[in-house]
RNA sequence: GGCCCUGUCGUCCAGCGGUCUAGGACGCUGGCCUUUCAAGCCGGUAACGCGGGUUCGAAUCCCGUCGGGGCUGCCA
């Protein structure tokens, strides 16, 4: 049997990194089994559902280099995999369960269904037992699905191992609206269905409504899929991660500089482990190894300190000419435009050392800002923490020695720094610090040398200068 | 309230009856290196929720308890 997944996000709002998860394990399975890995928009909320979120979920799982085999844009034997194209497909299993006495029109009121609940709840018993088939039959309103009170729903969930709910506690869930449009139990079923789905892997909020899949399934005489259900992604708080604990889209992170290949590491490693000791692993390895039966059941913490971490250790990774190539357009960002060639020369000369530096992508601009403007904005923290004592002999001294200099290169320039460590008789942190506040803004930057050699000696000179005046007027 | 899931360091994972004085990673932290910051290297901190069983032996199995979470809608 070939495996067959599906990722079925609703486009109600920008794809959530909890979906991307979920999306990723259903990907990894069926990369490792050689399967299929189908992309279905569901969109059976009609009030909340927009066609730039559906841009954003596609352009998210591209990013993250989960690519579907079938689906929405990329086709496949099923039509346009959009379930807002299938409201008649859906009708009509709705009417053919209606006749096989599999569901009923139920045209009771929200007040009778309320009282009906509350009336359970009184009695400690689940919720909606007394919504059930009224005696007298209705021809219009909604469709329930009438739960078969014969048996509990038995099934093997591949992460929980098995499952049994019991018939009393299965309610007789809508399946039609009443203005016709399909819930989500009979759309996402009827296309499990028809779409051949073999493996349902989603969110443990999915959980309790399995049984209802399986009776639907089974109503419609079709062989239900396997399930598998993830545990859930927390926020900090141990509470479902939502928006109240930061970012929580895909896009945000998209954004923030991060690199899809730490995403991908970094989710993957949420429920799931490569093994007791490896944190860091390719895409390759992932798909080699993963499999559904170790991945845990317990929630995990989104731990975004981590991610950042991981991110590091991916930017530091990459190739110089990648990191470079995927820098230019935070350059240009940075700069408001392209940068010339002289401006991109000055960046690739450092580019290794920033690289080193930075943790997220979007640190890139501003950790380069120093090499392109004309005079640099001094960090005041940076200025008022380094620029006193002997700071105006080291700037003086500085000034002296690198007009010495031959060849303006680091090597060099060095050489002329010593110098100035010898003249003033001052450790390094005393004599090159403000060189540093002076030339680069702050007290935080690529190395010294290479930073004044990238920006050229008359840049140079200029703020020593610049920062010495100032220095003298204080 | 009802149903369901779940409980190993602050966090993510390993552990699937003895090799556990519980392992790895992030974080935090001490030190080294050092022109700043990163990175790197060495070290430290910190967990089997609790109570009963089963067993020669339990983090690992069973029961209870307490805790956390999810669902309970004409959202998905």
């Amino acid at each position: 049997m070939t495996v067959r997944v599906r990722i079925a996000p609703s486009p109600t709002g920008l794809l959530h990194v909890g979906n991307v998860r979920s999306a990723l394990f259903n990907w990894l399975f069926a990369r490792h089994h050689g399967g299929t890995f189908v992309l279905r928009i569901d969109d059976t909320d009609i009030e909340r559902s927009e066609a730039k979120y559906e841009d954003d979920i596609k352009t998210g799982l591209a990013w993250l280099g989960l690519n579907w085999d079938e689906g929405v844009d990329a086709g496949g034997p099923h039509g346009t995999y959009r379930q807002s194209d299938r409201f008649n497909r859906y009708r009509q299993v709705a009417e053919q369960l209606v006749a096989g006495g599999h569901a009923y029109y139920d045209e009771r009121t929200p007040e009778e269904l309320d009282e009906l609940r509350a009336r359970a709840q009184r009695e400690g018993k689940h919720p909606n037992v007394y919504i059930r088939r009224p005696a007298a039959d209705a021809t219009s309103g909604v469709v329930r699905f009438s739960v078969p009170q014969d048996a509990a729903v038995e099934f093997v969930d591949l992460v929980r191992d098995e499952m049994r709910f019991g018939q009393e506690v299965i309610d007789d869930f809508v399946i039609l609206r009443s203005n016709g449009v399909p819930t989500y139990h009979l759309a996402s079923t009827v296309d499990d269905v028809d779409y051949e789905i073999t493996h349902v892997i989603r969110g443990e909020d999915l959980l309790p409504s399995t049984p209802k899949h399986i009776l639907l399934t089974r109503a419609m005489e079709a062989e239900p899929a396997v399930y598998a259900h993830l545990p859930l992604l927390f926020g900090p708080d141990g509470k479902k991660l939502s928006k109240r604990h930061g970012d929580t889209s895909l896009k945000a992170y998209r954004r923030g500089g991060y690199l899809p290949e730490a995403m991908f590491n970094y989710l993957s490693l949420l429920g799931w482990s490569y093994d007791s000791e490896t944190t860091i692993f390719s895409v390759e390895q992932a798909i080699e190894r993963f499999d559904l039966a170790g991945v845990s059941k317990n929630p995990a913490v989104f731990d975004v300190d981590k991610l950042q971490w991981m991110n590091g250790e991916y930017v530091r990774a990459i190739e110089a000419a990648d990191f470079t190539g995927r820098a230019r357009p935070l350059i240009e960002a940075e700069l408001g435009r392209p940068p010339t060639d002289d401006e991109w020369d000055t960046f690739v000369s450092v580019s290794t050392l920033i690289q080193e530096r930075v943790k997220l992508m979007s640190e890139v601009g501003e950790m380069s800002r120093f090499l392109f403007v004309d005079e640099v904005s001094f960090d005041e923290p940076s200025w008022s923490k380094v620029m006193k004592g002997d700071a105006k002999v080291a700037l003086a001294a500085a000034l002296r020695r690198l007009s010495e200099v031959g060849d303006w290169t680091p090597a060099s320039i060095e050489a002329g720094l010593r110098l100035v460590l010898d003249d003033t008789e001052l450790n390094p942190r005393k004599g090159w610090q403000p060189l540093r506040v002076a030339v680069t803004g702050s007290q935080v930057s690529p190395p010294l040398f290479e930073s004044m050699a990238a920006i050229g000696r008359a840049k140079t000179i200029a703020r020593l200068q610049r920062a010495l005046k100032r220095l003298e007027r204080e």
